[in-house]
Order: structure tokens, then sequence, then C-alpha cells
RNA sequence: GGUCCCAUCGUCUAGUGGUUAGGACACCGGCCUUUCACGUCGGUAACAGGGGUUCAAGUCCCCUUGGGAUCACCA
């Protein structure tokens, strides 16, 4: 049996949105789950808007997500003599002709149609047109498409869909300048590089007949069709830009980690029973085309967020240092001064949805000479306050290893000996140590701070309480 | 407007003729607790409408309604 051969063929026009993002995935996954090939192809017939930028955009957010391709980057841009050939095939074969109107008579034909309410679709003036010899006039090529019977396939996703050939017309194959169009493109790609699955946005489904009508032209083999459903915004209209972050390389800058992006992706249109959580490596074995649903979905950023606070939670604190290490440096901090930066994100995972929240949560641990939090302030620090301060700090110089459980012994001694309730001092400490009244746990706070910072903290806002 | 596609909680979805219509996010409450969170327990909440078929319909068929896609010498 041979192998499957898939593809993502994006357009450079821009950066990788979630929306190619999650075919590129859907893509990869059945690739790989089927142990065939998957393929990237820079779809670059539009010289006029594609950009280099846009190719590396794109190649950034695929490896951002951990989508590896098997061959190419191929560029269509790159094929032009290729198409050309196959235009000459078609031509020589009766099954294209060359047509001479212009385009500005075509849109007044499209409008006037319109207009009566008829369909804006080509007349077929030049179809039936005896072959001629070139007289220097422009024209385009144009496939000669069946004017009878039915087209149709069974898709993957949305099962069979037929058109009535009658409603489809002569398509332009190869411009005025002689570059060839999108839809000649993709079928002289897919059946060059043997592609046997094409899976895309449903936005193409009114496309394909019209592409199957020129791989059977051609002779060669129709791949098998999967149309996945488009995502939407709140309000349910296509999702742009004004729904938010739609580039998932804004989703990184944010703070998500790439894992929880391809969980969240693959979820929308996609479930396994009633599994959330899938890893890449789960989904290779879970992951099927026929259980994609069919219809649109809408993106959803606090499920986004929940995942991603999900991954931070369990995720490898040693690899979650690194990835924060950029937003500390943003915000000014210098995470190799002061304390191991694994220790203060392990005290931070279950508190932070994002890595920026993450980074935001540790600076305290870095910044000396920081605020104490006014209300806060006000609340818990006390004309008894240093002197309580000053027991733990003597106590705490007594330990002779810091860790979690001779820092808490110290805090109920204290606790004892005063005949007080932790809430008359816990608060104070944490201010004194953090700033705020959110943190992590005290006893954690100090066993990271170490217990020279630690000390010097609860001095100084013993200083400070008595100023 | 033509063509094509779609329709279960607010959202993502399970469901393939017989279910108290299940799970997850969000939301609301209880518990846990040194704060914030985490966790945990519980709750509110859906088969768009109408006709059929059938002993039985969220599941099959038809219509209506609603939504979306597309109708380029863009991809």
């Amino acid at each position: 049996m041979s192998q499957v051969r898939l593809r993502f063929a994006p357009s450079p026009t821009g950066y990788l949105h979630v929306g190619g993002a999650r075919t590129a995935l859907f893509n990869w996954l059945l690739a790989r789950k089927q142990q065939g090939r998957f393929i990237l192809r820079i779809e670059d017939t539009d010289v006029a808007r594609s950009t280099q930028e846009s190719v590396d955009a794109i190649l950034e957010g695929m490896t951002w997500l951990g989508l590896d391709w098997d061959e190419g980057p191929f560029y269509q841009s790159e094929n032009f003599p290729l198409y050309k050939e196959y235009v000459q095939k078609l031509l020589d074969a009766g099954k294209a002709y060359k047509c001479y109107c212009s385009a500005e008579e075509l849109e007044a034909k499209r409008e006037k149609a319109m207009k009566e309410g008829g369909k804006p679709k080509y007349d077929g003036t030049c179809r039936n047109l005896p072959p001629q010899e070139d007289d220097g006039r422009p024209y385009v090529v144009r496939f000669k498409a069946p004017q009878e019977g039915t087209t149709s396939w069974v898709d993957l996703i949305k099962g069979k869909i037929s058109f009535e050939n009658v409603e489809l017309d002569d398509l332009i194959i190869q411009r005025t300048d002689g570059t060839p169009t999108y839809n000649f493109v993709v079928v002289i790609d897919d059946a060059t590089m043997n592609i046997t699955t094409v899976i895309r946005g449903d936005d193409h489904v009114n496309n394909t007949p019209r592409q199957i009508l020129l791989y059977e032209a051609l002779g060669v083999p129709v791949p098998t069709f999967a149309h996945v459903p488009m995502i939407l915004g709140a309000d349910k209209a296509r999702l742009s830009k004004r729904h938010g972050a739609t580039s998932v390389m804004a989703y990184r800058d944010m703070g998500f980690l790439p894992e929880a992006m391809v969980n969240y992706l693959v979820r929308l249109g996609w479930s396994f029973g009633d599994e959330e959580i899938f890893s890449l490596e789960d989904l290779t074995q879970k992951f099927s085309i026929e259980s994609v649903g069919r219809s649109a979905s809408v993106f959803n950023p606090d499920k986004l967020l929940w995942l991603n606070a999900h991954y931070i939670k369990t995720g490898d604190p040693v690899r979650l240092a690194g990835l924060v290490t950029p937003f500390l440096k943003e915000r000014g901090v210098d995470s190799e001064k002061g304390p191991g930066l694994v220790a203060v994100v392990k005290t931070l995972q279950e508190r932070a949805k994002t890595m920026l929240e993450l980074a935001d949560g540790a600076v305290f641990y870095y910044k000396d000479g920081f605020e104490y939090d006014e209300k806060g302030a006000a609340k818990n620090f006390n004309p008894e306050t240093p002197a309580l301060l000053e027991l733990l700090n003597a106590k705490l110089e007594g330990l002779a290893t810091l860790d979690m459980e001779s820092v808490e012994g110290v805090f109920k001694g204290i606790c004892e000996e005063k005949g007080i309730k932790l809430g008359q001092i816990g608060p104070a400490v944490r201010l004194a140590l953090s700033g705020t009244t959110a943190s992590p746990g005290i006893y954690e706070m100090i066993v990271t701070l170490g217990m020279a910072e630690t000390r010097k903290r609860i001095e100084r806002a013993m200083a400070w309480i008595r100023r």
C-alpha cells in the first residue's frame, strides 16, 4: 500500500493565523498517524502580494507549534515553466482555449447579469472561436469545462458534495501576462507532488469541482478531499483581527505555550470522547479526520487560557524558567542575580495562566526596595508587628537548614509562644517579603528567597513600620 | 440574488432509533486555606421551528427559519 502524502499550502501574504495553523495541524497529524509524508508548499503565484517576511513568519509559526515538514518548502513561483507546459498541453488537446475578452468587458457583463438577477458567469464568447494564429492581441487561457453532467466527491469531513456542471464556468488558467492562476496551479502541484489527500479550509469547497474537472482533463488521479470548517469569532463572524489576536506568534508573545495552542486548536472541531488534554504525540494516535465536525466553531480564548494554565501547572520548571526569561528581561529583571529561577518558577506555576503572569509574579523575587501595597500595609503592618518580625528573624537565624518543614516549625513556634494565630503574623510577613497581598505561600517564599535575603526584607519592613 | 455547506447548554463538544441528553470552558455556591491561586464537591444551562417515517426521533426524510462560504486575469 502506498503511503499518504499531505501538504499545507499557505500563501505568504501575512503571518500564520490560527485558522491556517489548525489546517496545518490536521494535515500534519494525518500524515504522522498514517506514516505518510507532510509537505510544505508556498503558494506565491501572486508575486505582487507575496513577501519573504510572510514566508519566514509562517515557518516560524509552524516550528513554534512543533509541526515539522518532510519535504519543502517548495515555491510555486519557481515552477512557472512547468505550469506553462501544462497549459500548452491543454491547449493542444483542445481542452483549453484562448479568450480575447477584456477584463473590462467581462466586468461589465458580470454587472449586467447580476443586475438582471442572472448568474455572473462567463458567457463563452471565445469558447468556440476557431483556432487562430496569434495576432498580438492580449489573451487569457480558459479551461473548457464540460457544460453538462455532475461533479461530485466524497469529502472526508462533509460527506458527499455535488455540483451541477452547468453552474461552473470556464475558469481562467493563465493570465494575460502569462502567469498561471491559483485553481490551475494547485491542481498541477498536487498532481505532480502526488498529493493523496487535500485538507484545507472549507472556503475552498466551491473551487473543488473545477479542480476535479481539471484533474480529469489532465488525466491524473483525483486526490481525496477534506474541507475543515472555518473558525469564527464570538459574534459568529469569520475570525478576524477585531476579535483579538489571530496570529499564532502573537499568542507566544502573550505568554501562551505551543502545546496549549495545539491542544486548543485540535479540540476546535474535533473530539475524542470526553478527553480534553492531548499532546502532539497522543494526537498522532488518536486523531482522525473523519471525526472532525462539519460545522464552524467559535474561537474561545477562555478555554485556550485554561489549557495554557494547565500546561504551565504541569510543565517542567526548568523549561518554563527558560521560556520566562525573555519576559523577565522585558520587565528589567536579570534572573541571574537573585534566587534560582527554577525554584521561583515552582512557586508560581499553579498561580499563573500565562507566561506573562508568571513573569509578573516573579518580579518581586528579584527586586529590592519595592513599595508595599498600600491597603495591605495599612491593614497588616501594626505597632506590634516589628516585635514579631524581630522574633521571626531571630528564630530563622537559628535554623540549621532552611526548608519548608523547618520554616513552618518556626511559625508554629512563634504562634504558640505568643498565643497568636498565623493570621496575625502571616500577612505581615507576606507583605514584607513580596510587597503584595497576593503571593506564593510564605514558607515557599522564604525558602526560595534564602536566609540572607529573607532576613534583609524582614528588617527593611521593620524599619519601614517604625519610621 | 445563484450555488454549496451547516444547525445539541453562552462556548467547544459526546450522542450513529429506546439516555435522568454526558463531559469541558465560563458562570454561581460549599469545602480546603497564611493571601492569591490550585484542588475538590455541587449547581444553573441545550436538542432552532414545523411536518412526516416508526411501537419509539436529538438521532432517518421533507419544509421553514437562522447562520456561514463562494460567485476575480486573489489565493
